[in-house]
DNA sequence: TTTAGGG
DNA sequence: CCCTAAA
């Protein structure tokens, strides 16, 4: 049989073709995935060895990495966060508009639902892998229980909240990723970092010999290559820690309240009862950057506000978790939603950070804290590109780097300036919807060339799952590659195969070695094959059942 | 939402 | 990568 032939061929089994049932095709459990508290101990300690040695290490190496957990910066209680102090230079040259006004514009442009102004307070602990204490940040929110988008910006019937220091433990305010099912309430903290810092690492080793290859691949291309035992290790961790900048806030009871509105024909009294909430802080994912030991310090404070300023305009928004459950729809009432003063669960009530739409985060942190298919870092280079492209600031000597790289990320910020131009205060106009629109279906996403990592490991999900099932693809290969959709997969393959078919001379981009090409081509056939046996054959049996 | 294909 | 028809 030609299928037999096929699977001698490739020397690996392929599996029945039948395809399990959707339902049927369930997750992997927690259970699965569960690794000990003492292994996990015993591994971050580990990893927190590497990354000592990585700081020591990269004492001999022309580029620093600095690894920024998060910049901390206080407000004071008694005074509105206005501006931020010591912004250095960056502040009103190199951006439209300044750091606390990328914070307050964002709050208000989110203001429909939920204000929150200058609560976005970054959390600094530069190196202190075990340190997870030492949270307690002072913020002031505000929390419009109702018809917040009416409500002046002012403080008419905002209910001030604050907060104030105390001991608790920052990691009382993480919770557990709740999209896989039943939530843990094991907080974990320090692995995820040091996962990255490990990240970092390898990405380091990698550009040491190729400055022109886009760090993407470099990350994915070494942590891809653990062996599967290790590599599930880390999708563990990635799972535990994913919402490190998770938060939590707790309610507390409000002074209520009557208020009188007026509409047109009619007037109603309600009762409009005030919650409160106390936000301890938004941590902001953390940040890589990239830059020469030779450049200076404002330079450097000046590449962290850019990360800072992208992270936050960029696309992210809050997210809001009640009880475990996510709370999509903007329009509910607080009350509807749940959280009323009645409530008796109100510190069940979640914050996060989470991006709102595919926008490159090039600047920023991995947001949804996945397994780093990437490490986003702030070049040195790339951050010249851009400013002189957009200010015509010419800070740095110049760095030949890769063409596309450059392009691409003078494509990826360009949109983050956009963005905060439009954050800036000043002129409060909005955005029509035929201007969102226009942005939304301009967005075209970030070109993320395939590594010939990830080709390994689409070739072989392939041979395993076959080439009609993309969605099983993803998850079995691709589960923590946010920006690899199924669609991306499929067109890959595509590619792949028109790849293995013309000659190497016609080749570009990075080169996919032959042998990977020939699995494709093996893998096509066989496929393809079994595609037109099912197709044929299956109407038969059944007409047999059928007489 | 997922597949399948053309653009 | 994008867009979309079709399932």
């Amino acid at each position: 049989m030609v299928s037999h032939k096929c699977v001698e061929e490739f020397s690996l089994q392929f599996p029945a073709n039948a395809r399990a049932p959707r339902s049927a095709r369930k997750r992997r459990s927690f259970k699965e995935e569960e690794i000990s508290e003492n292994d996990r101990t015993c591994a971050i300690d580990l990893l927190a060895t590497v990354a000592e040695n990585l700081l020591s290490e990269s004492e001999g190496d022309h580029c620093l990495v600095t690894q920024i957990h998060s910049v901390k910066e206080e407000f004071p209680v008694e005074e509105k966060p206005a501006t931020l102090p010591d912004v250095g230079p960056y502040q009103g040259s190199m951006s439209p508009c300044g750091f606390s006004s990328v914070i307050n514009g964002k709050v208000e442009i989110e203001a429909e639902g939920f204000s929150n102004s200058g609560a976005v307070v970054l959390d600094a602990r530069p190196n202190g892998v075990g340190s997870l204490g030492g949270g307690s940040i002072t913020s002031r929110t505000k929390v419009p229980s109702m018809g917040a988008a009416a409500a002046s910006r002012g403080a008419l019937d905002d209910v001030n909240m604050f907060s104030r220091d105390d001991d608790e433990n920052f990691s009382g305010y993480i919770c557990p990723r709740v999209t896989k099912k039943s939530p843990r309430s094991v907080p974990r903290v320090g692995d995820r970092r040091i996962r990255k810092i490990l990240a970092s690492r390898h990405w380091k080793g990698g550009s040491r010999h190729s400055e022109a290859k886009s760090w993407r691949s470099y990350y994915l291309h070494h942590q891809r290559s653990y062996p599967i035992k290790k590599r599930k290790y880390f999708e563990h961790i990635s799972d535990s820690v994913s919402d490190d900048y998770r938060l939590r806030s707790k309610m507390q009871r409000g002074s209520r309240t009557v208020t009188t509105m007026k509409g047109p024909g009619a007037s109603f009294v309600s009762s409009d009862s005030h919650v409160r909430l106390r936000i301890k802080s938004f941590r902001v994912p953390e940040l890589f950057v990239e830059i020469p030991e030779t450049a200076t310090v404002g330079s450097l404070k000046r590449m962290v506000m850019e990360a800072v300023s992208t992270l936050l305009s960029d696309g992210h928004r809050v997210g809001l978790m009640v009880q475990g459950k996510k709370v999509r729809d903007d329009n509910k009432t607080l009350h509807q939603t749940g959280i009323s003063q009645d409530n008796t669960h109100l510190d069940s009530l979640d914050f996060s950070l989470e991006p709102s739409s595919e926008a490159p985060h090039l600047l920023s942190s991995n947001p949804l804290g996945h397994v780093c298919e990437e490490l986003p870092i702030c070049h040195a280079s790339d951050m010249d590109t851009v400013f002189k492209s957009e200010h015509d600031l010419a800070l740095y000597p110049s760095h030949s780097f890769d063409k596309e790289t450059a392009t691409d990320v003078s494509k990826a910020l360009v949109p983050a300036a956009a963005a905060l131009t439009e954050l800036s205060p000043q002129p409060p106009r909005h955005k029509s919807k035929q201007q969102q629109q226009q942005q939304q279906t301009a967005q075209r996403r970030m070109r993320r060339p395939f590594s010939v990592t990830e080709v390994e490991a689409l070739v072989q999900a392939v041979e395993k799952l076959g080439t009609g099932r993309w969605r099983d693809v993803k998850h079995s290969a691709f589960e923590d590659a946010d920006h690899r959709t199924y669609v991306d997969l499929k067109d890959k393959w595509k590619t792949l195969v028109h790849t293995a078919k013309i000659s190497p001379q016609q080749r570009r981009g990075e080169p996919v070695p032959q042998e990977l090409l020939n699995r494709v081509l093996n893998a096509h056939g066989y496929w393809s094959q079994q595609h037109m046996e099912t197709t044929l054959a299956l109407p038969k049996p059944e007409s047999v059942l059928l007489l």
